[in-house]
RNA sequence: GGAGAAAUGGCAGAGUGGUCGAAUGCGGCGGUCUUGAAAACCGUUGUACGUUUACGCGUACCGGGGGUUCGAAUCCCUCUUUCUCCGCCA
């Protein structure tokens, strides 16, 4: 959610920088700040009878004390009428605020200016690459008919369990699972992240915080019982770990990790692009945070960048990095790059990393603030995060691009985690 | 799940209807003293919104929400959480 302050201060660049995100921002955002005239306008009036009240109620608690009770009660009988003024204007401040609120929150956030123009994921800026795509003899199989010859993931087993999209790893599948999260997290600790072992579901209160709700209720699961939610990506209960927090200027960057499973109902992708390990109802993934100071954020940004690179490097994928353009970016993002390997057999490029700067759009919703030593006034830290990595798409490139005839080749880096070097 | 008690500023802890945004202590910050430090002493010490060029001023906030009252930390309703005892339990 971008602050009344800037907009109030930016509105012709908002609108303008708006439109790289497809966003014609003209008509609600004067819409929003009349409102907030409207706000303000009325707060005033509220205040200042309020402060009369309030004056009175003090000359009363006086006269009383000093036994002079018909004056008291004089004073007493006109108070009346200021209060329901009071009240009907409060009644409107709510109204408003309430309008304002709901508004403000279909703004999306202003795009950085690297950020290309652009419709959608064919217009996305190349900004990296790296890596050799391999080339592979014969018929290559897919990584979900490998799965199978070798009996290490089992998708109907997971359809008898629960449903589609949920597999069941078995073996050294299920072991390879384990090896790519302590590898990840292993990684991330070197980098000097903190590890947090989160809840995996959370109350209404973390997903408003994040932003899954209210709109995006639809993409996760709801324990309706206590009205909880199974979390999306470790990044709603690691983000909100700092709601309502104000932190330390010298404290900052905090830079947590979790690993989590990730739960998504995904409501309505199902298709053919989305066979195997491309697209699950649950997987598991670790997840990287940063909470900087607003001057460094771009610094933050990159440094997550180079790790995330060097993980794929590690485990030898070819890979590219790109910088999403308008079109393609997410709603609360300011920059986004997404990290995508290439899987031999299916020959596409699967994204498996998407590592933003939020600038202090979540953190407003989140109230995460910091104060600099020695000033009074607080300001909105600046949220990052990205995948480091997410398992399926890792493992179905790992398992197609390292297919051979005498079995699938571990990447060397997991050797030490697996305890086998081939499936 | 049952019974009882509690929730106050960074922490501890007073305050049960009227100058209470809140005593006191600790901590933090600034200063005096000191070669420096400690001790002592003095001052200061939350958040949000509004208003002001600024000093400042106004409003709200004593777990959350609602109510009574001219006036609520204090009374009422409701929810949540914590503690103690009992029950159950990996």
């Amino acid at each position: 959610m971008l602050t009344l302050n800037y907009l109030r201060e930016n509105r012709e660049l908002a609108i303008k920088r708006l439109k790289v995100k497809n966003f014609d921002g003209e008509e609600i955002i004067n819409r929003i700040l009349e409102l907030d005239n409207s706000r303000r306008d009325t707060q005033q009036k509220a205040d200042s009878l309020q402060a009369d009240i309030n004056s009175i109620s003090k000359e009363i608690g006086k006269l009383i004390g000093q036994g002079k009770k018909d004056e008291a009660e004089a004073a007493r009988l006109e108070t009346g009428k200021i209060k329901n003024e009071i009240k009907r204007l409060n009644i409107d401040l709510s109204d408003i605020e309430k309008l304002l609120n709901k508004l403000l929150v279909t703004v999306p956030n202003i795009p950085n200016e690297l950020v290309p123009a652009g419709k959608g994921e064919e217009d996305n800026f190349k900004y990296r690459e790296g890596g050799k795509i391999p080339e592979l003899k014969g018929e290559p199989l897919p990584h979900w008919e490998l799965a199978k010859k070798y009996d290490i993931i089992d998708f109907e087993l997971g359809n008898k369990l629960t449903g589609a999209g949920f597999p069941v790893y078995k073996g050294k599948g299920a072991k390879l699972q384990r090896a790519l999260i302590n590898f990840f997290l292993d990684e991330a600790e070197a980098a000097g992240f903190t590890e947090v072992l989160p809840p995996l579901v959370v109350n209404e209160d973390s997903g408003f915080g994040t932003g899954q709700l209210p709109d995006k209720e639809g993409m996760m699961y709801h324990v309706q019982a206590d009205n909880f939610y199974l979390i999306p990506t470790a990044e709603v209960p690691v983000t909100n770990i700092y709601r309502d927090v104000i932190l330390d200027a010298e404290n900052l960057p905090v830079k947590n990790m979790a690993y989590t499973p990730c739960f998504r109902r995904e409501a309505g992708s199902w298709g053919a692009h989305v066979r195997g390990l491309n697209r699950l109802h649950q997987f598991d993934k670790v997840e990287i945070v940063v909470i900087s100071h607003p001057d460094k954020s771009y610094e933050a940004l990159d440094m997550m960048l180079d790790h995330v690179e060097k993980l794929v490097r590690k485990l030898e994928l070819p890979y590219r990095i790109m910088r999403l353009c308008g079109g393609d970016i997410s709603f609360t993002s300011a920059l986004t790059y997404d990290f995508e390997v290439f899987s031999a057999a299916q020959k596409r490029w699967l994204e498996v990393s998407s590592v933003s700067n939020f600038e202090s759009f979540q953190s407003n919703r989140l109230k995460c603030r910091f104060r600099e030593k020695g000033e009074k006034q607080n300001m909105l830290v600046h949220t990052l995060n990205g995948s480091a990595l997410a398992l399926p798409r890792i493992l179905a490139a790992i398992l197609e691009n390292n297919q051979g005839t005498d079995g699938i080749n571990i990447p060397e880096v997991l050797v030490k985690y697996t305890g086998f070097n081939t499936i």
